[in-house]
DNA sequence: CTTAATTAAGATAAGTTTATCCTAATTAAA
DNA sequence: TTTAATTAGGATAAACTTATCTTAATTAAG
């Protein structure tokens, strides 16, 4: 559904979120351990959002990466998903034709776009707090 | 969402089903010009369908592929994709946890699930009959 | 100012998916 | 039985994604 790139996105976005929200910045090291991934890609991706002004860094010693405490409840899932893998996976076709068209539509585009506008809505209806509170009262985890 | 891979076997599918109840079959050729896409891999993706028992294939002169018309319309488009993609579309964690578990879920996993499942039955309840008759029509396209 | 810690960024490598090419196997028709 | 048409399948290549490595730039502390 989402490209290894987008998991390296969001995951580290909800350990950074939990962790600003108790006032500890991060290090990609720390950050992939805590959520299994590959440091070095991981840091990549953590890069574009910081491009992107979806997650701060500060970097030299005593450097991390941080969400400003009172900007966390205002990311939405899809402001990492958009950042990451661009808006094809809300606007493309799903058999491929090379634009989904009202006006010229494949034979699956009712029903795949009623799916379509769902994940998208979600995702634009999922903010970084409420999947950072879960983490933390342990109801949900973030490796293996 | 989908793989190319994927693209290629449920374009294909529909365009067979459509000349299959016309009583055509068709030729790798003739499908990849129609349905615009590479030869050589979509012949490749059919094989796969073939060994899969999803479609027919008949082989030397005045050979081609058809699917049997009294099976058309029960055949599922999540067999297609299961053939090809497998069924990690509908059981992988979103957040790409290597198990996605009820005992263990991703922050994510709740609101995840119910679009999955969404995605699984849309797929389970569309079958090949339906997308033929709309491309037989004109109301719908497989290329472009 | 120097040092040590840290993020940024570019180069490179490995792995996977997508795509092409060539040959073998099969089969209907002449 | 020969021929031409056609699918099957393996080998290879190109493109893209994922992952690693090395160096540069930045900054707090001493
Ligand atoms: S045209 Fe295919 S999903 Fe809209
Ligand atoms: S555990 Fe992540 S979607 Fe179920």
């Amino acid at each position: 559904m989402f490209s290894k790139a987008c998991e390296y996105g969001i995951r580290p976005s909800i350990f950074i979120a939990k962790n600003s929200r108790e006032g500890r910045r991060v290090s990609p090291k720390e950050i992939s351990a805590e959520i299994n991934s590959p440091q070095a890609f991981t840091a990549k991706i953590l890069q574009a959002l910081v491009r992107n002004q979806i997650i701060n860094s500060v970097k030299g010693a005593y450097g991390g990466f941080e969400i400003n405490k009172d900007e966390i409840a205002s990311i939405k899932l899809s402001q990492i998903v958009e950042a990451i893998d661009g808006k094809k996976i809300y606007s493309g076709c799903g058999l491929g034709l090379e634009k989904c068209n009202e006006n010229h539509p494949c034979p699956l585009h009712d029903k795949f776009k009623l799916i379509r506008n769902e994940l998208k809505t979600m995702l634009e209806n999922t903010n970084l707090e409420e999947l950072a509170l879960d983490i933390k009262t342990g109801m949900t985890f973030l490796k293996t």
